[in-house]
DNA sequence: AGCACGCCGACT
DNA sequence: GTCGGCGTGCTC
């Protein structure tokens, strides 16, 4: 196979007439990736009517599909691929159309698509199609044509009706440069957001069941764009949107220019950033020495990984910043990712104040679609011409275009978000080790919690590990208290007396508490007082939590809602004990016992659904409108609050129980990052745990933040239980509908299939067991647990087992390489 | 995703 | 007898 170069000109000429022909034929079919359904490579002739050495590899094509020959766009994968590539007896049609001048993707782009494909298993056109902007994977577009007298706009598809000569015309201005390739068409449906404007209840006829049903539907999934909205609901959802639009409960449109900006980036007004001024232009002595090694692992001839382990406050973003710039000098490109758009944008803000002028560009998830498009567009275009970029972002931005990247900083490594995506499944670690491996740049990893794994590697020598041990200004750590609640006398409140009287006493005194309860909702269980069964989802058979505000028990993990009160399922009766206790009920019940005047807000997905209210309540919060703020873990992360001396984790013990091997660890990040909050600011904080474990050995590495100590206990246990690091772990998860009668049979026949072939690949195989949430979405779910030396014999593995499902089958597997979450 | 082809209920 | 429902299957 002859693959072309980024720049394409035929490779070879062979100058006898008859031979030339055949090679010609050869280079004249090239394999294209369509990035819309069917997502399939599928082969093409290029057309007579433009010449031959523009079509390359990279370049994005317009061609047509099925017997109407309706167009799609695509990217073309490889040229001048041989005849016997091709299946028999298809007659291969003609690209119609490139839509750009100079291919958007260059090679090594390309090469992360192809590796991307083989692990997820999906085609690559699946992939591009999740990685590029939604305008950039449109065969819509419509060329303008200055020719001539006036210009003429015209759509690919009218190009498609055109006889020959009529296209060889506009191929003549096509080279001449006298076509401009227009954006596609706005689609409306697709740039209208929909999102709530107010918070439940709302004002709606309890008989206007459809209203309700957007409302709740948008509730529960944020702002969406109409277009995916109608998909979900049906377009019988049309008349009461615009029926709720009119009364002004919920906004249609595209989003205007503040609200996108309060979306994403308000955190900035939001939020105290840290002081820079004071601290940055002068790096400590062991700033200076992490510096170097990071400096040097750019300078290195080979791809290298570098561990930044350093406290909050210990000033690791002086250091990215300082690293940042030193590539930028050398021309390389770099990107500064974090977690969370917060975050990522408080980085990009950081970039700003130090270094204003730097070509830096912020690239996250809630930006618009048009927006992304521009942005790709113009990354695309700097990597062509070699020029570095600054790229702050969110794990999504790894998958920009940039040349000659010389790093990539992960910051909060050890997040899981840097795991998961609602579209794609990928280790944001692996695939930015990917990219610094393919332009042998460094791959610089920062947590003051490393992931195991992680720590355990530098253990192991195979990372340098860099540990910045000193909070820069000198801050003291928090003190660390355990409460006892096993006994807890009061019982309207998780919070015990003591806890209670410490809140109290820090906001008399003016200062501020952050407490943290990982459960939303008012009450997790509600329990029948007249059969005595608990409310569940019809779905999951997980009990409902009661939403007090929205009035309605709402499943937690599939967003299913009934209204409340309503009668028991089982026995109609109506009355009901809330059991437990969420978010909302602490808000409610902490803002009845505190000192007159005094308030409390809460931080949680329900408070924070509409767009910009996160940012709203961190601003009322950092303006101490209130004393208190609570919240579930969103509120661990990043923000500063000087003057917080007091963070409450109101139950330590959520997680320590999970069926997670990463539970212990995971309990750990986030209680040492929580007790972060407490005290940056010129009164020292405390922080109190409150547990019904007091013995258990991960409180005294807490307390002591010490992380070495905790790395080495839960080490030994995953030794011993063979676990990672030791082994590679997957999950196989199987799942049918419940209405299936077989169901239960194909689970069987599968499981002892993958049973026989981890036997004769030496892959450990535990279950198929129910899955710790057995019914989801109307599913009954089962899971594998695969353990192995190597990924690859996971893959095979998986591979024979979906061989062996006929693709009619209701049975679905999927496989989760080092799952995140066992649930 | 579209759009074909293909087998079973309420109509001229 | 036909029109039409949407259940599988393919697209170079």
């Amino acid at each position: 196979m002859i693959l072309c170069g980024r720049r394409c000109r035929p490779l070879f000429f062979v100058t006898s007439g008859n031979r030339q022909l055949v090679m010609n034929e050869n280079l004249r079919i090239v394999s294209v990736s369509l990035m819309a359904p069917p997502y399939t490579t599928l082969h093409y002739r290029l057309p007579e009517w433009l010449p031959e050495e523009m079509w390359c590899a990279g370049l994005r094509v317009a061609v047509p599909l099925g017997a109407r020959g309706t167009l799609r766009a695509g990217v073309i994968a490889a040229c001048g691929c041989a005849p016997d590539t091709v299946p028999q007896g298809v007659e291969l049609k003609a690209v119609l159309w490139p839509l750009e001048f100079v291919p958007l993707l260059g090679e090594e782009y390309l090469e992360m698509v192809r590796q991307l494909a083989v692990r997820q298993m999906v085609p690559p056109g699946q992939i591009l199609g999740m990685l590029l902007p939604a305008g950039l994977r449109s065969a819509g577009v419509r060329l303008r044509v200055r020719a001539g007298g006036r210009p003429r706009t015209l759509r690919l598809r009218d190009i498609a009706k055109m006889a020959d000569s009529e296209r060889h015309v506009l191929a003549s201005h096509w080279s001449a440069g006298r076509v401009e390739v227009l954006e596609p068409e706005t689609d409306e449906a697709e740039n209208d957001i929909c999102h709530v404007t107010a918070d439940p209840p709302w004002p709606v006829r309890p008989a206007a069941r459809r209203q309700t049903e957007v409302l709740e539907y948008l509730w529960e999934n944020g702002p969406v764009s109409r277009r995916r909205m109608l998909h979900d609901l049906g377009t019988g959802a049309q008349t009461p949107l615009l029926t709720l639009a009119e009364r002004g409960l919920v906004h249609v449109g595209p989003l205007d220019a503040e609200q996108a900006e309060v979306c994403g980036c308000g955190i900035d007004s939001a939020c105290h950033t840290e002081a820079f001024e004071n601290q940055l232009f002068e790096l400590t002595d062991a700033q200076q020495a992490a510096l170097r090694a990071c400096t040097d692992a750019v300078e290195s001839d080979s791809a290298e990984t570098r561990l930044l382990f350093g406290i909050t406050g210990s000033g690791k973003t002086a250091v990215y910043l300082e690293l940042a710039r030193a590539c930028l000098e050398k021309g390389l490109s770099v990107m500064l990712l974090a977690p969370e758009v917060a975050l990522a944008c408080k980085l990009y803000r950081d970039v700003q104040l130090r270094f204003p002028g730097l070509p830096a560009v912020l690239y996250h998830g809630y930006q618009s679609a048009h927006e992304r498009e521009q942005q790709f567009l113009n990354l695309a275009a700097q990597a062509r011409e070699g020029r570095p970029v600054l790229i702050a972002g969110t794990r999504s931005a790894l998958f920009l275009p940039v040349a000659s990247l010389g790093a990539v900083v992960l910051d909060e490594e050890h997040d899981a978000s840097f795991k998961q995506d609602e579209r794609l499944s990928y280790q944001a670690k692996e695939v930015a080790w990917f990219r610094v491996a393919q332009s042998k740049g460094a791959l610089v990893l920062g947590s003051a919690t490393p992931d195991v794994k992680t720590f355990h590697a530098v253990r192991e020598g195979h990372m340098p590990g860099i540990v910045l041990s000193e909070r820069v200004g000198g801050g003291t750590l928090p003190a660390v208290e355990l409460v006892n609640i096993k006994d807890n006398a009061v019982k309207e409140t998780i919070l015990a007396p003591q806890t209670l009287t410490r809140i109290k006493e820090t906001v008399t005194r003016g200062e501020q508490a952050v407490i943290l309860l990982n459960r939303r909702g008012y009450a997790p269980l509600m329990y029948c007082l007249d059969c005595g069964s608990v409310a569940r989802c019809p779905e999951c058979e997980i009990g409902l939590t009661y939403h007090k505000g929205r009035e309605r028990l709402v499943c937690h993990y599939c967003g299913h809602s009934v209204p409340f009160p309503s009668p028991c399922a089982k026995c109609r009766g109506v009355h009901y004990l809330p059991m437990g206790e969420g978010t909302e009920k602490l808000e409610e019940t902490l803002s009845t016992m505190l000192p007159h005047g005094k308030k409390v807000l809460r931080l949680d997905r329900d408070s924070t659904r509409r767009p910009g209210r996160m940012e709203q309540i961190l601003a009322a919060f950092a303006r101490e409108e209130s004393s208190i703020l609570v919240g579930t873990q969103m509120l661990s992360k990043g923000h500063h609050f000087p003057s917080v001396t007091l963070a409450v984790v109101a139950d330590g013990d959520i997680g320590l129980n999970m069926p997670d091997y990463r539970a212990t660890e995971r309990t750990f990040q986030l209680l040492v990052q929580a007790a972060g909050r407490a005290g940056r600011g010129e009164r020292p904080g405390s922080v109190i745990i409150q547990t019904r474990d007091p013995a258990h050995y991960c409180w005294d590495y807490i307390r002591n933040c010490d992380y070495e100590g905790f790395f080495e206990k839960e080490l030994e246990a995953r030794r011993k239980r063979r676990y990672p690091p030791f082994v590679k772990l997957a999950l196989i998860r199987l799942s049918y509908p419940m209405d299936w009668p077989q169901g239960q049979d194909r689970v069987n026949a599968l499981a002892s299939a993958v049973r026989a072939s981890g036997r004769e690949l030496g892959v450990s195989v535990l279950g198929p067991a129910p899955a710790p949430l057995p019914v989801l979405r109307g599913r009954r779910r089962f899971q594998c647990l695969l353990k192995a030396s190597d990924w690859k014999t996971i893959r095979m593995l998986f591979h024979a087992a979906r061989q062996g499902v006929p693709a009619s089958s209701r049975l679905r597997l999927s496989l989760d390489l080092d799952p995140v979450n066992m649930l």
